[in-house]
DNA sequence: ACAGAATATGACAACTGATTCAGGTATCGT
DNA sequence: ACGATACCTGAATCAGTTGTCATATTCTGT
């Protein structure tokens, strides 16, 4: 009967500085454990307990633990974006941007492991808000290659097709050598990666 | 107090072909059960309702959801080393294996697509059985790609680099191109694909 | 045909973990 | 100071799960 009667679903946002910081605390600790022990495996009371409130507390501010997730998703998500964009975006062309950006992924990978897992994890949860991060992700790649392309730096080509392989490249190349064993210098790989988009596999450029 | 004192785990390969169909309609039942609903939605219940046998009977074969996990990763591993192996074999370079691979690869997905999810799931399940099918698929083409590297079919450079750099590539390609949307006939993506390994992004050779 | 082994059954015990709720506590505007 | 509002609590609820077991059926060798 007060103003809000629509249910007890969708929280508010909070209202007041304590709020904010309690909602903010409770997302940290989502993302510590998700990131730790997985989506599944981590209970609300692992995430309240964390975030160091009662098990309540967290509907007050998250509809739901999916709910949490999302949220988590599109936060780590435009980080990540903003971060590679300023990384970038003195490179003089677009071969060096790729390897400037790979270098900065890389980097960031290592220092923020969950990013990973609950992104990865998301695709079961919630397609959408899974193709949605990639979807963001690819439109911004796709602008700058075409751009690339109309500047004459790059071959012309199916700039979507490529913009998809070389999101996967990326992220194997993180899962591989930036989470799961960091045995190869950074910028090692990011030499043979630059090779790669130089001058492909061929052995010679008349082939 | 029978024979087998160890425990009532790890059951035993079925000793008869009754035994041997049952655990097989099984194992297909939880490929379609993870694949459509995923691993932690789908229960136990449901792989036996698929398969059309009572609860307890899957207890006889698996020693739990887990398990059978694990068991078709291996099994779904196999088969596609297996196909691609063979859809490759009498390439007659490199860069062309690749574009065979890559088409019999996307070819493969869109008619299994139960295998990515089925695959990325248990990446949290059981991070072990995953790193092995990355692992086992890696080795194979580390030897392929040294091979060409040595008869002097491609650039020398970091084949272990460039192995998980061809594996995210492809695995992206699939999700985007067979799995969600087949909106760019595989014959584009996979000429994309030779044009990049053949020339790289660069435009003029010379680079 | 018959004993014993292997397989199959399905109800259910035991447990897990998300969400709710009735009631307490801090904070703010006036 | 004081009502109103926002915030916080944590035990209880409740829907769902996995894995067990006593019993029934089918197979296999002789």
């Amino acid at each position: 009967m007060t103003k809000n009667d629509s249910k007890t679903s969708t929280p508010g946002a909070p209202k007041t500085a304590r709020g904010a910081r309690t909602r903010a605390k409770i997302l940290k600790a989502a993302e510590e454990a998700f990131g730790s022990m997985g989506y599944h495996q981590a209970g609300v009371s692992d995430i309240t307990r964390l975030a160091g409130v009662a098990q309540g507390t967290f509907y007050t501010y998250f509809a739901s633990k999916e709910d949490t997730l999302r949220e988590l998703v599109r936060d780590m998500g435009q980080k990540l974006r903003a971060h590679l964009a300023s990384e970038v975006k003195n490179a003089s062309n677009r071969i060096e941007a790729e390897g400037l950006g790979l270098k900065a992924f890389l980097q960031y990978v290592a220092a923020n492991p969950s990013l990973y897992r609950v992104l990865q994890e998301a695709q079961f949860v919630d397609e959408t808000i899974y193709r949605e991060y990639y979807e963001a992700f690819g439109r911004g790649y796709l602008r700058m290659l075409a751009d690339a392309t109309r500047k004459g730096e790059v071959r012309p080509g199916n700039d979507e097709v490529r913009i998809w392989a070389l999101m996967g490249l990326s992220n194997f190349l993180g899962l591989r050598f930036a989470l799961w064993e960091q045995d190869v210098p950074i910028d090692d790989i990011v030499a043979s990666i630059t090779d790669l988009l130089s001058h492909g596999l061929a052995l010679d450029p008349k082939g």
